[in-house]
RNA sequence: GGCGCCAUAGCCAAGUGGUAAGGCGAAGGUCUGCAAAAUCUUUAUCACCAGUUCGAAUCUGGUUGGCGCCUCCA
């Protein structure tokens, strides 16, 4: 497979450190909020790549971490006047539900900030006593002018660049306007946690860096997470891991796009946000899920609803197709394929292998979908009443597998119902006797019921609306 | 000022040297008691200019337009 890595920006092959298995690490949410569909944007993007490396045969462990201290934290604690833990654990629940609505699969391990301070401590103290960190004032800030060769690696920056942007604001407890917070002195009114500096609460950035050490080890494979963590976040984990082990962080950096709105980043500072949260209650999750995959993840996307509504309506094209495949199947009589069914079984086939391959390339879902419609479209041509069982079953296992490392398309429902069954055979034995009336009357009594019934070849085939 | 990205049909989008995937939408046809589903046909020369090449959406230079990071942010 290869992977776009954002420190060398191109492409290459993708190697685990230890074959088989990977390591993946990705910047969870802060919980002091929903996240938006631009938050959801990496986590659907991410949780696709885990289910594809496993697809490949991959042992993922995948860590994706909570920050549940931080300024807004506790900004938002206290607007509301509960604690910051109340609001964490609030957010955390809400968090796993809107993310399950859309398919998310939990990580392997989803770590809490506030449950490292130790490691995070301890953390500081190898900086510090590696002379790459200074206490001052109970803070202690990353010493960047004694790693300034290395600063920088990772956005194609150096320090001089970034200096004469001059924007960062010039703090006197700070040696250089660059250096950055690895713990900040309690404030008043503020949650703490006792360290050799003093009380106080680690910095945003040494939160990953330790988390990330500690669940998946010094070095590790991937690291995901939105285009703008590139500069500050990943810069400064890169400084304070490899400043404190010596050994390289990250192998593979990965940057998701941003999810736009009218051509404008989608930010909960800038204000033009959509929640999942809220957007689910007005749309099906899993169309949000298929329109974050039906762009590359390195591209722009921009949100509308429209386009939320032109990914309902293709995945009803999915679904009508898988539910024609499963309706063959049943009805089929032949047990074995003929020679014709030969080119449906390689159709089948092919596709798998298509979509392999355009997961390969940089994990291109757009493309990968295409594939998936392209098997549909053959499929619907080449499936006939005739089929036999082993060439649908080859579609329907190609469709299963493609679809399910997308995740998307959920499994079909269970039809076991006593009075569908007594309404389909008044319904089907009207019919026999050409009393279209009757056969309608029913099928409006079917529709009230919430089952589309359809005619076929092969009988009356229902679906659930 | 530094670093970087994008521009493909009505809408979305893949495609990075050999002559435009796929989806949504629209129009017409086939099938069907009707309906639904399906299928067939139609619906683009890839922002603009110049260059490299036998050949460019795809490479180079430029123009125009849009966006992002450099400050909390996926």
């Amino acid at each position: 497979m290869k992977i776009f890595n954002t420190e060398t920006r191109r492409k290459e092959t993708f190697e685990p450190l230890e074959p088989g298995k990977v390591r993946l690490y990705v910047c969870g949410p802060t919980v002091y909020n929903y996240f938006h569909i631009g938050n959801a944007r990496p986590f659907v993007i991410f949780d696709t790549l885990r289910r594809y490396l496993e697809h490949r045969g991959m042992q993922v462990t995948f860590v994706q971490n909570l920050t549940d201290i931080d300024d807004k934290m506790i900004r938002r604690a206290n607007e509301e006047g509960i604690t910051v833990k109340g609001l964490a654990d609030r957010f955390i629940a809400a968090y796993f539900e809107d993310a399950a609505a859309l398919g998310i699969r939990p990580a392997t391990i989803h770590p809490k900030a506030t449950d490292h301070i130790g490691e995070m401590i301890t953390l500081i103290e190898t900086l510090i006593s590696k002379d790459l960190a200074y206490a001052s004032n109970g803070d202690v800030y990353f010493d960047t002018q004694r790693y300034r060769a290395h600063y920088g690696k990772l956005s194609g920056q150096n320090l001089d660049d970034l200096e004469s942007g001059a924007r960062v604001d010039v703090d006197e407890t700070k040696k250089h306007p660059m250096d950055f917070a690895l713990w900040k002195a309690q404030k008043p009114g503020e949650p703490a946690w006792e360290s050799p500096w003093g009380p106080g609460r680690p910095g945003w950035h040494i939160e990953c860096s330790a988390m990330s050490m500690k669940h998946l080890g010094e070095t590790i494979d991937i690291h995901g997470g939105g285009q703008d963590l590139v500069f500050p976040h990943h810069e400064n984990e890169i400084a304070q891991s490899e400043g404190a082990t010596g050994k390289p962080y990250v192998r593979y950096w990965m940057h998701n796009g941003f999810l736009n709105i009218d051509n404008e980043k989608m930010s909960k500072s800038l204000g033009n946000f959509m929640t999942v949260h809220d957007i689910i209650k007005e749309y099906d999750p899993e169309a949000v899920r298929f329109f974050l995959l039906s762009a590359h993840y390195r591209s722009p996307l921009n949100f509308s609803r429209e386009q939320i509504e032109q990914a309902h309506a293709a995945l009803q094209r999915l679904y009508t197709a898988r539910d024609n495949y499963l309706f063959l199947l049943e009805k089929a009589e032949a047990q074995d394929s003929n020679a014709e069914d030969e080119a449906i079984i390689t159709a089948a086939k092919d596709a798998a292998a298509q979509f392999d391959a355009a997961m390969d390339d940089d994990l291109n879902t757009a493309d990968a979908i295409g594939v998936l419609f392209e098997l549909v479209r053959t499929a619907n041509i080449l499936l006939k009443p005739g089929t036999g069982k082993s060439a649908v079953q080859a579609v329907l296992d190609a469709f299963a597998e493609i679809s399910g490392v997308l995740g998307l398309v959920k499994p079909a429902e269970n039809k076991e119902d006593a009075a569908l069954e007594a309404l389909l055979d008044a319904r089907a034995a009207a019919r026999k006797a050409r009393n279209w009336g009757e056969s309608d009357r029913i099928r409006d009594e079917l529709a009230a019921l919430g089952w589309a019934v359809e005619d076929t070849p092969q009988g009356q085939k229902v679906r659930k609306v």
